[in-house]
DNA sequence: CGTCCACGTCTAC
DNA sequence: TAGACCTGGACGG
């Protein structure tokens, strides 16, 4: 469940479903967990939530009792505690019945009613973590969705980090920056604006103010008191808005769906899937970024783009062949190295291979066979939310200069 | 059966 | 800039 939309989803979930819930006894872990325990043992507390970013937490509140004044009943809380948590790949929670405890529920709060019910942290993967006692993570940026304003300035007022030498698509996922984007949000967001994905992000973002010009004035017309030259850079997008604004936008859109976002296990999946524009997308291309994550795009990559073709795919491949090298036509046979300047064809032929390939043809959408169920093509939808060649082409942001 | 892929961080060479 | 950390679903053979 796990980027911005998901993380805040789960926190209304939490506080629709606990609300007049009284919890009770020891917060538990699983036996497999290696995340911290959370030491809190309460005989009757609320659990209410809040999401920043890509961060939830829970408080938990011990009730007023009479006998508050025998508090110190061996370890009983008096005190709320928060517990942050951190999503992973696969985070979420819900509240069950006892017996009906999902698999991978790693951490557990029990209700005191006379059917026990279970407010679970459900991680299949185990890549989400909590912290007891826990603060919002002082390296992640202010939350885009609900700190917009102070969100905006933190990224205008650091253009000159060095962290935006980066191509736009990675800056998108530094959560010192824009925290609460992931791997679809940053594709959705790019692709709204065509903006090519491996362009610097400074060259997109300088330029754009502190302020947001969209929410002030509809008009917008009114922005005569600037024309210093610059006036072709800040003219926003009248409809959509600039790039930071759609960091906020976008992701409110799911918020607003309802649902649960991206969770391609729940019915309520298609909806999701029909919002989405260009992740994971029929037609669209995509790129393994510097990290090895995989990029959606439409168009051009970008000036950034990665040469080097060091997918995953290739590192088995060669480990596979690296015995019978000459069997290695592979599919590097059609790319046809045209200019390759240097003809030193380094030993690790593996990342050399294809450098000079034709971008194009390595690019187009990877898998050609049919996808996993939950993200089968765009299915009925009379229209597709405007198909690639649709768009491309028009609105050309002109990324940088 | 095996390979590849997945909504994200982390820390170690 | 790799890997490590994990489970499980979709495919391919």
């Amino acid at each position: 469940m796990p980027e911005g939309p998901e993380l805040h989803l789960g926190s209304l979930y939490v506080n629709k479903m606990c609300a007049g819930v009284v919890f009770t006894g020891p917060v538990r872990k699983s036996e497999v967990s290696k995340s911290p325990d959370v030491p809190f043992t309460c005989e009757a507390y609320r659990i209410t939530a809040s999401s920043r970013g890509k961060e939830v937490k829970l408080t938990l509140t011990p009730m007023k009792s009479d006998d508050s004044k025998q508090r110190s009943k061996a370890g009983q809380a008096d005190q709320a505690m928060d517990v942050v948590f951190r999503f992973g790949m696969s985070g979420y929670f819900r509240f069950t019945s006892e017996d009906e405890l999902p698999k991978h529920s790693h951490l557990r709060f029990y209700s005191k009613e006379t059917t026990c019910r279970v407010l679970s942290f459900v991680d299949t993967r185990r890549f989400g973590s909590w912290q007891a006692n826990g603060t919002w993570q002082p390296d992640r940026g202010p939350c885009l969705m609900f700190e917009y304003e102070s969100f905006r300035k933190n990224v205008v007022t650091h253009l000159s980090d060095r962290a935006f030498d980066r191509p736009i698509c990675e800056v998108l996922l530094n959560q010192k920056y824009f925290n609460g984007i992931g791997n679809y949000l940053r594709a959705e967001i790019l692709f709204r604006l065509n903006i090519p994905p491996f362009v610097p992000a400074r060259s997109v973002l300088e330029g754009l103010e502190s302020e947001d010009l969209c929410e002030n004035e509809k008009p917008l017309k009114t922005e005569i008191k600037d024309e210093k030259a610059s006036d072709r850079v800040k003219t926003v997008k009248e409809e959509t808005g600039d790039l930071l604004r759609l960091c906020h936008t976008v992701p409110l859109e799911v918020v607003n769906q309802g649902g649960k976002g991206y969770d391609p296990k729940k019915e309520d999946y298609s909806e999701f899937k029909a919002w989405l524009q260009c992740y994971y997308v029929d037609g669209m291309k995509s790129l393994r970024d510097h990290n090895g994550r995989t990029m959606w795009f439409n168009g051009d990559p970008g000036p950034m783009a990665p040469k080097d073709l060091k997918s995953p795919k290739a590192k088995k491949r060669a480990k596979k062949t690296e015995d019978h090298d000459y069997t290695d036509k592979k599919k590097g046979a059609k790319g046809g190295s045209k200019s390759t300047p240097k003809k030193k064809v380094v030993k690790q032929e593996t990342k050399t291979a294809k450098k000079e390939i034709e971008k194009s043809e390595e690019m187009v959408s990877p898998q050609k066979k049919k996808r996993p169920a939950a993200r089968g093509r765009k299915t009925s939808s009379a229209e597709p939310a405007a198909g690639p060649e649709k768009r491309s082409g028009r609105v050309t942001r002109q990324s940088s200069k």
